[in-house]
DNA sequence: TCAAAGTTGATAGTTTTACTATTATACAAA
DNA sequence: TTTGTATAATAGTAAAACTATCAACTTTGA
């Protein structure tokens, strides 16, 4: 149901930067009309994650997104029902990106604890190694992940949606590094719950370093990513040997 | 500018339970008219906390609720600007209420690490002893939070928000919080993003066990929640010994 | 090459939400 | 009695969140 194409593409003008073409098959019931198919769906795209990062997802509107890409409300909504269902979709695409992300930058690692450091890096920085992914503004669609992420499943329609599959790519993400935490300490009772912690952490404290810098030590400035991925290896590696004690 | 007034009550029926009247002092600025100081302002809180409970945040109007207590719209209005300002009093409610419980549950432990263990106790579990808290059902308000309290600083105006003080007492709780970390090792260099973390992970472990139980370890039923406590335990202390290491 | 099918843009309209304003009434304090 | 304060009742506005229709254009495919 889920899997990914990639395509490397060599830009000769910048020798050291890979173009990279992900197409990602995300969860049919998430879009009326596959956004990725057309050129305006992936405007849509495109641009929804930039005026959601502009504006934030409160004051967004498809009416204010159709002048921005200079369509109309109609039209969008031929692509999806409504703006929370659009919002869904870009979560998704960010999930399954990261899980793809996590699989690559830990492949070559040696032994379980370097991949578990490896996964963490990934899922705090997601600059690394500069690729940038055509239509996808990664870098913003990170920014409105860490600042709005959580309100995708947070709501009282949880249930209903989470039967329609709305949430497989977060729990296959979560999972995999469950996996990674399991194989740093086999039969470990809480792989999945420190799993969750540290995506939810890792975000948390960028987002509270930015806004509300009394709920975190890490002091928001050049390089405060490094600190928080140093934190995480902490809490990650006291979780996991802390058991028994 | 934030304090407690506390008033025990011997219930005569149930010698066994206290009622409790809790008065807190919360943010003026969050509110037009003080909601605690008149019978129509009680119960705008008592039944606003019923009916997000009951539909969710995102369906909850004034509308709706005006015809709850069969009030009017423009009577709520006077209470509060708009549906997110008595969101957010509600959640800084339950902040003061937790910030109270804390130093009250924590006050008679002997050691730093039991009254870490107690602090954990009270942020996961609210229904301990059975108090009951006059015109604010806890139960059901600690539920909100559970499922939606995220949404109070997770937006794009935050920062303004901020300045107005709107966080101040989640601040307080988490400092509280580190404090008693602090105790059980000085010089943690993550005692303030430890304690946020474990509120947010006791959170959202509630809600995941029964949403979306992929993403823990802990299965929805009885006693569930002591189960959290014990998964806590294990990461708070985990967290606090691992640095070092 | 012609017709059918599909896509988008333009326009218009509905219902609900999120407010604001005005007035009348009831009740309490001075 | 006067004054003030709180609330209810009513009305109204602007924007948000959709839905429907139709014409223009492009693509497909027979």
């Amino acid at each position: 149901m889920y899997y990914l194409v990639i395509r490397w593409l060599l830009a000769d003008k910048e020798p050291d930067m890979l173009k990279v073409t992900i197409k990602l098959d995300i969860n049919e019931n998430l879009y009326l009309k596959n956004p990725e198919e057309t050129e305006l769906g992936r405007r849509i795209v495109e641009n929804g994650i930039l005026l959601i990062d502009e504006i934030g997802f409160e004051s967004f509107t498809f009416k204010k997104l159709a002048e921005k890409i200079s369509s109309t409300e109609a039209s969008i909504y031929r692509y999806f029902e409504n703006k929370h269902l659009l919002f869904i979709y870009l979560v998704n695409w960010y999930w399954e990106w990261m899980k793809f992300r996590v699989g690559f930058y830990t492949m070559n690692e040696s032994g379980p604890v370097e991949k578990l450091k490896a996964a963490i890096r990934v899922i705090v920085d997601t600059s690394q190694r500069s690729t940038s992914v055509d239509y996808v503004d990664t870098e913003v669609l990170h920014r409105i992940v860490v600042t709005e992420g959580t309100k995708a499943y947070h709501k009282k329609n949880v249930d209903e949606e989470n039967k329609e599959g709305f949430f497989l790519s977060y729990k296959a993400l979560c999972g995999k590094l469950a996996d990674i935490i399991l194989e740093v300490k086999p039969g470990f009772s809480y792989s999945r719950s420190l799993a969750s912690m540290l995506i939810e952490t890792a975000n948390n404290n960028i987002y509270f370093a930015r806004h509300l810098p009394r709920l975190t030590d890490i002091r928001y400035k050049a390089g405060f990513l490094d600190e928080v991925v140093r934190m995480l290896y902490t809490f990650a590696l006291g979780c996991i040997h802390g058991e028994g004690s």
